[in-house]
DNA sequence: GTGCTATAATAGTCAAAGAAAGTCAAAGTT
DNA sequence: AACTTTGACTTTCTTTGACTATTATAGCAC
């Protein structure tokens, strides 16, 4: 149904190995019957460098994109988390780094779950869209620190 | 029997197994012959936390609405609080209704500090005074449905 | 062989189109 | 008056494609 989220869970399983893969990107959009520019759209919106991921690439023949992960111990990984983190957050995003919590186990699903809905446009129904995001992060920020 | 509560109707049978349901609003309206957004009248009218019901919803290609009613064997008495609940909350009454619900073993320590730290007046700095209660509020309501 | 050039093979960018859902207020019903 | 229905407009997220940039390599001139 959502192709981006099917091409970044493949990805993300690609790189539970080794902390890294190598992607051909012709050869993935390929795989996955899409334009390749999807595939950087799935890179730029779930392979953030907030969240500790690491790309590179190359162009031309034998090109490339190689995408590798922090693999800092826990509490380092948390910090380091946290100093990137914007100062403001959409809904999809917090999910982004929800689902990467629990790939880690710095959370359950309980508690990322109860985070996710304490932050919900449904929760925040009432905060004008423009301060939204910013308070949305604020929120998160808090919780994290605490966990 | 107006339309709305037929829709109601239909969307709680579909509950009624697995406790939530995940829909297609522009489908459903499809269905019913209505225009897309009677689907949010009768969402906003209906399925509200006051009665223990929580919505979750994603735009976008591949988006949904998700409702779903918890069922804990603590449901009725948490219900029945939900509904008493004041449309606004202090940070003070947060911790009053915290502090019953670990009484009564409704939740444990680490997610009543979880809400706590997300309806703290820290978290919510940005928001100004005159809302901040009451965005505590639907937080609060949201959350405890989801326990 | 060395250096240059053209070409093919990649990947990147960005904006438009598409696919949902949300909001809000006017119009219609009861 | 309260509730329901409708529809125009908005917001969010995804998919697509045209255009651009970079790199490797094969072929050519010397």
């Amino acid at each position: 149904m959502k192709l981006s989220d099917i091409i970044e869970a493949y990805i993300k399983d690609l790189i539970e190995d080794e902390n890294s893969v190598e992607l051909k990107r012709n050869e993935l959009a390929d795989k996955f019957n899409c334009v390749p520019s999807q595939i950087n759209y799935v890179i730029s919106t779930r392979f953030i460098p907030e969240l500790g991921f690491y790309v590179e690439s190359r162009r031309g023949g034998g090109g490339y994109i190689k995408i590798s992960k922090s693999s800092l111990p826990r509490q380092d990984y948390i910090n380091d988390i946290i100093e990137k983190i914007d100062n403001k957050m959409s809904q999809s995003v917090v999910d982004v780094y929800l689902k990467e919590f629990l790939r880690y186990n710095i959370l359950d699903e309980k508690i990322a779950n109860l985070i996710r809905v304490a932050l919900s446009d449904k929760s925040l129904a009432k905060v004008n869209l423009a301060d939204r995001d910013y308070i949305r992060a604020d929120i998160f920020k808090n919780l994290i620190i605490n966990l």
